[in-house]
DNA sequence: GTGAAAGCGCTAACAC
DNA sequence: GTGTTAGCGCTTTCAC
């Protein structure tokens, strides 16, 4: 039994009214008669009427309140997390959100740029991967808004929220240099994703400052995954003049170290970028960069809807970091006896934030 | 320099050609001689043409080649992972993803499940929140496909994809039994939720078969988050007659039951549903079930690209889970010395599948 | 091969 | 207060 979806042609046949009655009813314009109100109610309900978001918006030639959320991978927790804060801020003003994964494919990415283009959203929210967004600019004349997410774009001013890497990965080594490293291992993915670059910078600015020298030896950019980044563990343990710590530059690399370390029953210090939620649970003590990821994705949001809302002055937000320790010294040996030991929920074991405030001004 | 989007009309005036000829090169059909397709592309090209899809899906008196989700929080790995499984099927087909959370609110559900249809998705996965469904079996009979994922929908028969709750309950519960535990506390959400009413099934059922009495003073339900859980857990431990081991069952009480333990240096041996992606990294030893859960979102979306594709017998599919052993008896101790201990990547400590295959037959 | 006209479902402007 | 008309940007007849 599969019917036609009513018309508001059909409403108003049914109801005995004319097609802009329906109209005004649906809309909530006021100045209809209570009568026929009630008539146009009982016609929308009997025939199951949803407007046409497609016919409503294209009348009244506007975009289709919808906003695109363009990131690597859905799947990432950081990604998940920006998805969901995102989605906090836009579903009060009735926006949709359309999500896609670009998998840092330069191509895909602009495909499904396009693709949402095509679909007419008012607003695009970006984790860029392609190394030219330039050919946004036409987008954005025509009144497409952007704001660009954990990476700056390329060949073009807009929005942009950025995670403050370069201070994480300082506090990241100056922990492990704190506590008398001077052989850091550092794991990482491909340096030409920015956000690698920057946590980079930081690790050699924060070796230089307190006169250790760069270990070229100990550089491995590449890993991908957790078993990628155990593997390459592995083999810098296993070289000459082994390190004695690492600094692990995502989420990823700092499983994979974590992972062989525990093979091994090693002792390395370690320290990584990115915070993990069940960190306060693993058995070798470590220190993460923190930060909110939903936040970021507030923020984003917030930038997007200013400027639907006319803003036109481009902003750019920082996202402050911190570092936590988990777990102390005797952690790892079943569990601490005081309560000052590593714990998941509840209030964290040691902070040290590594910008004062959430930075947002004029930039660009 | 804000310029308004050209229109098909346009590109025609500029191309010194019809419109039926723009719309003819637009869309790759044949019979239009090279040259105008190539003063055509020309004039696209300059004027910076995207076709508008509101118009085409309007005119064409279809559908926008789109798929809604609706879950329950974006934010939840298991849910995103489900995402992500979605996206990696619909995109083949150039859908768009409208990802929405419906933070387990009846109303708010109905509200998303009533936008995405006013704005003419083509079908649904929908992880119900709400108790009663039929509300949307007009819109089914207008068109729309539906697929229920997680938890069968009441009041309406359609496609499903489940989880091996019963299976995954009973083999977790069983792991605790084997190793000798009678007094195993539960902690899960409201057992007004389908799925957690099915583990609490399971849990009853393996202890009926092992001859254990039902512990009806260690059944705590009602904690969300890993803080509540925690907090329950000492409760328990703090009461007399305290349990021995722990059967959690989602991931939030999983982590909370181990921070509790953990923060007393305690013993007690755990089971849980849902896996942890670095569970191997744990202090303490623990069994997880396991399952894929962007398997599940791949199969939904499956289902629902069958169905778009003309399918019209409703079927149910069952997601396998498997319990996963992390870590050994000797795990916590600063690692083990021996290979059999824990780890993250790679091939899982022990595995045993609590379902043989892929279950998928006609349902409702 | 190509283009003019009609119309998808709705809203905006205008008459009644 | 209410209904009629035109038209958003496109596709679909159907002439030429």
């Amino acid at each position: 039994m599969r019917s036609r979806r009513p018309t508001m042609v059909d409403v108003a046949r049914e109801a005995g009214v004319g097609l802009k009655t329906v109209s005004r009813v649906v809309n909530g314009e006021s100045g209809v008669s209570p009568e026929l109100v009630d008539r146009v109610f009982q016609a929308v309900a009997k025939l199951g009427f949803r407007r046409n978001a497609m016919a409503r918006d294209l009348r009244a030639g506007r975009s289709t309140a919808s906003v695109g959320l363009v990131i690597e991978d859905l799947g990432n927790p950081f990604y998940s997390s920006v998805a969901r804060g995102v989605e906090q801020l836009t579903r009060d003003r009735d926006f949709v959100l359309m999500t896609a994964s670009s998998e840092e494919d330069p191509e895909r990415e602009r495909g499904l740029v396009l693709e949402l283009c095509q679909r007419r959203v008012e607003g695009m929210i970006i984790v860029p991967t392609a190394l030219d967004h330039s050919f946004l600019q036409a987008e954005i004349e025509m009144g497409l808004q952007v704001v660009f997410l954990d990476r700056p774009a390329t060949g073009l001013i807009a929005d942009t929220v950025l995670v403050d890497n370069l201070g994480g990965a300082i506090a990241a080594t100056d922990y492990l240099l704190d506590r008398g490293h001077h052989r850091i291992a550092v794991l990482g993915h491909e340096a030409k994703v920015w956000t690698m670059r920057q946590r980079l910078a930081g690790f050699r600015s924060a070796l230089a400052r307190a006169g250790v020298p760069y270990p070229e030896d100990l550089v491995c950019l590449g890993p991908l995954t957790p078993a990628d980044a155990a593997a390459a563990t592995a083999q810098l343990l296993d070289g000459g003049d082994p390190p004695t710590a690492f600094f692990a530059c995502n989420n990823r690399m700092t499983v994979g170290v974590l992972a062989e370390l525990q093979r091994r029953g090693g002792a390395a210090d370690v320290s990584g970028f990115d915070d993990i939620e069940t960190a306060g649970l693993f058995a070798q003590p470590l220190a993460l960069v923190s930060y909110d990821a939903a936040e970021a994705g507030r923020r984003a949001a917030q930038l997007l809807l200013e400027r639907l809302d006319g803003r036109r002055t481009p902003q750019q937000v920082v996202i402050p970091t911190t570092l936590v320790r988990y777990g102390s010294e005797t952690a790892g040996r079943r569990a601490p006896a005081t309560g000052a030991g590593a714990r998941t929920p509840g209030p964290r074991a040691a902070r040290a934030s590594t910008r004062a405030g959430s930075g947002s001004g004029a930039g660009g």
